[in-house]
DNA sequence: AATGAATGAGACTTCATTCAT
DNA sequence: GATGAATGAAGTCTCATTCAT
């Protein structure tokens, strides 16, 4: 956040080339048991170098949060704003989350295992996002209530059932099926939906509008990717 | 010459007081961040004496984990045993699952939090585990379909996605929601049944049915536990 | 040594086995890296009941020192008192020293290898009665010297070249060669009798001395054993 | 982006230091009973930066042997290159063996004693080079009796009779007498080399041979040390 | 901007020994 | 005579962080 001034113009880029290369050693290995020695081999610089890009360890961990953390909720603010149905729109968040869990496999991971890791200040900034997160969920939900979509009597239940079943898909992503996110997306939203009373039938209506939208506004999401299988 | 080593009485009773308490701190603080010194603090007892009743922390690790996934399976076993619909008894295996959550939670938050701390054999024998579990959820979607409960094309993303919703509980149980595990297993149930093709209006006699097999047999699940909220 | 009264008879018996077994621990792992737990359980004994029989780790070898050294130099005094050419009881001695060595690799190779670990009053002792042995040696080729058999002007040089070839023998007397004591004493002493400037031709007359000898005579020595192969 | 992760300057030299210094306290203490906090204190240096230098205990230790035997097996066959007798060399190789065990005290009681402390593939490792070393002075010995300078029928007893000689000498290296490698060699050789059937009418030839070539050739040897006395 | 050396706290684990029963 | 539990010091090794160059 707050960096020295002074810095040459590949310093940005260097240090986002670090949090990345971070990110995937975390991830595979857990963030309390890589070293940051196996940071600065993986980056290929020497220990004291590390320290001009980075704080510390923590503050490292921090970074890759709010790399994705920051984003989402950007994006998911953008896609609220959306004209359309509250259901589409809240199909458009899903496709969102599940694009970005297969994008960037190793922030996510990160981002949804360690965060017991943070502490103090730190910790507090991290509930705070991610409850703003939460919030554009639950408000959506909301709408799709309001315009009679949906049958709930407790919104906030339905946000954590709609995160329980996207987060959690970090757990496996990358060693079960050859899913992509938008084919999750629509089958979690499906279940979802339908189980939160929307009539069946109304569902390929939902993912015609999807299309349309889509297609029709610049929407910022994360490319498409597919998940790979761990050796 | 070689006379039984045998082990006290009270050996067995203090192992698992110990375990327990492992358990407890590991949810709080995580397992690679809480040392065997906070351990040794909060169970009263010298560092070698710890090494009575643990191998090594790694082992203390596989215990906790086993005390959540082997009672799990077989009661999931016994309750696909019973009598009744499969929609009934799947129910019955998230009430199992949830009370579990609620019931052991410090005990879950180890197992589903810390699995990739294992190494070697260790971690085979967990994954394994985990996949006996798995395979009993899945057979049991398999019977709703093959009873025409559910229609799905994929018993396999059925069983992930009702993991999914279920297993994720555990990283807001402590801090969120005075719900119970029977309360939220119909609730999680009601969304994922239809939401996998039940019709709405059978949802009631579902629930009729899990009634009767509760009162009726004796299942072995965990005590009704309420939410806490941590400090 | 000094035992508290009221012992059982079989206290010295049990005592006896768990000095050899413990032996045979410390010549295969080393002294210092083999713990009493492990005594414990090749005894089959309690940690408690251990320190009915030994009073520490380092008496218990000290035990196993003295086990080796005394009878070695009772014997070879005894030796030394037989009538017959000095010569012939060098050799006598020599074959003592190496069916000692085959007979008690165990106990020989903790002797020869594990002094240093001695410390104290415990650490004179040992280097007292090694003493007393060397002595024995030097004053056995004095004799030779004086009966004109060997040509020698420095008898401890002497001594420790006869005790450097026997006492190096325990560094491979478990893993090389099938030989046994009495023939290693025969081979070792041609070399070394030849070398101290006995005439070549008088060796036959030594070695039917020796058959003489050991047949006249009941002269105590260790059985003759052969070498094995360790695993 | 990997740039050579060399060591400074230094780095070797005072790896070099530090393995030497602790060679010291091995050869006093006994590997197993120095503990790397000794090694800390006794070069200046702290836990973790020993660490700098060493890759772990055993790994010390290894490198301690490999200062003994790698040398010494280099040298050793560039003295059996050496034009003029068999004995004349093997008498060069016992200079070279006593000359190292007086000039390297404590790297060679290291390496004759500690070599039980080696483990896995270290252990293999040292067996091997070992062998090396010992089928050099076998073959010595074989080509002595070719040119019928010997009398023997067993040259691996021969080399292990040469052996035990030489080596043991490093138990009592360090207390007992004031004499130098230079001075031993042409004693032990002199028992030995008569004992194994050289006419003693040769030995002073072969001294004179050895002197020669010790004259006209760059002999890579450790340089004459004295013996000390221990406290 | 980068390096490698150094630090020092703290991690897990082992072990000889003591003690109540 | 014997047991198993407990102790507490010490051991090896790791690691985030600092610093002189």
């Amino acid at each position: 956040m707050a960096r020295p001034k002074g810095h040459g113009p590949q310093y940005e880029v260097r240090r986002q080339e670090i949090i990345r290369t971070a990110a995937g050693l975390f991830a595979r290995r857990g963030f309390a048991r890589t070293s940051l020695d196996d940071v600065c081999a993986a980056v290929g610089l020497g220990k004291g170098a590390l320290y001009h890009y980075i704080g510390s360890k923590e503050e490292l961990l921090l970074e890759i949060q709010a790399a994705v953390v920051r984003p989402l909720t950007l994006r998911a603010l953008a896609i609220t704003a959306l004209p359309g149905s509250a259901v589409a729109r809240l199909r458009l968040v899903s496709e969102l989350l599940l694009r970005t869990i297969f994008a960037e496999r190793d922030l996510v991971v990160v981002y949804e295992h360690d965060q017991g890791q943070l502490t103090g200040a730190r910790r507090e900034r991290f509930v705070t996002d991610r409850g703003d997160f939460e919030a554009i969920v639950t408000a959506l939900i909301a709408e799709c209530v309001a315009e009679r979509s949906f049958t709930l009597d407790d919104t906030r239940l339905a946000m954590l059932e709609f995160l329980n079943l996207h987060n959690h898909t970090y757990q496996w992503v990358d060693s079960r099926g050859p899913w992509t996110g938008p084919f999750l997306s629509e089958r979690y939203c499906a279940v979802l939906f339908v189980g939160f009373g929307l009539e069946r039938s109304r569902l390929a209506a939902v993912e015609e509008e999807v299309t349309t939208l889509l297609a029709g506004h610049e929407i910022d999401m994360p490319e498409v990717a597919h998940g790979r299988t761990l050796v």
